[in-house]
DNA sequence: ATACAAGCTCAAGTTGACTTTAAGTCAAGC
DNA sequence: GCTTGACTTAAAGTCAACTTGAGCTTGTAT
């Protein structure tokens, strides 16, 4: 496959293909001219990292993952990683509750709510980086049957 | 309250503190010399602030919050914000029990797995970002009594 | 044979939220 | 009078994950 059959397939744009070539995410096998050549299962790899980026794991991580050949998961990276996936969690479905308070709150400020008070407390920590413009993703990820 | 005292009450640097006022987040009430001189209410502020960061709020965001004098809050914002982590904490849930599945799962590729492949469809979305180097947070925001 | 769309490389730019650095001001203490 | 330390400014740097741009090369269609 051509780098733009990819793209295609992937969702991706070709230059962050050629970027995750770079980092060593993926591997193109071969040259046509100066085109990169991709094997089909490219796709599986790209889908893999789209689901790491999407748990939360940073593309070095990632990266580590998959030795060599195939795709060699690290179970406990990936039990850690549902641990921190649960504290999250907690922490945003407690923020969500106290959004939600505070949109109907009657306390004439909100310093004198007892919830509002809590959530503070609950904040603190996890604060959430605003997400790299993904504006649409379509990622057509059929894993596509030979 | 000086600067050095906005910033061991609130637990942010200096360097954040002007940053914010910058930003047009807090105000400082005069001058001292050149040093910057605090209301005491601008540690609610900043607990506003750092409680809207955790919830997802962008600076800019936290920012259309207040209008003019106090806290003005955007109740449809927060109310579209909740829905937003609604959203956010239901596919951090399936990636969640998706990594626990994959930790354990027994098919020779996850390829084959059936779980596994839901868990692709689920992400695609939702990237998240490496947070910010949350070293030690240490907001200790007892809302002070006055 | 020639055009041209699609690739290529390498370097630099983008974003958001800060942090760091360099250079300067100033009150207080010795 | 001089040092020290806490503060000031403006500008530059950081980080991750890409994106963009300039300028060059190629396979394929006309």
């Amino acid at each position: 496959m051509d780098i733009a059959e990819v793209a295609k397939a992937s969702g991706l744009p070709a230059s962050t293909l050629r970027f995750y070539e770079e980092k060593g995410l993926i591997q193109s096998t071969g040259r046509n001219g100066l085109r990169r050549l991709f094997r089909a299962n490219v796709i599986e790899r790209l889908a893999l990292i789209s689901l790491g980026r999407s748990a939360g794991f940073s593309l070095d991580e990632i990266g580590e993952m998959f030795t060599a050949e195939g795709l060699d998961i690290n179970r406990a990276l990936l039990l850690a990683k549902a641990d921190e996936l649960d504290r999250t969690i907690e922490e945003l479905t407690s923020m969500r509750d106290g959004l939600r308070h505070a949109a109907v709150c009657k306390a004439p400020s909100h310093f004198e709510c007892p919830k509002f008070l809590r959530l503070l407390r609950v904040a603190g920590k996890n604060r959430i980086r605003q997400p790299n413009k993904l504006k649409e993703n379509k990622l057509k990820l059929g894993v596509q049957k030979k």
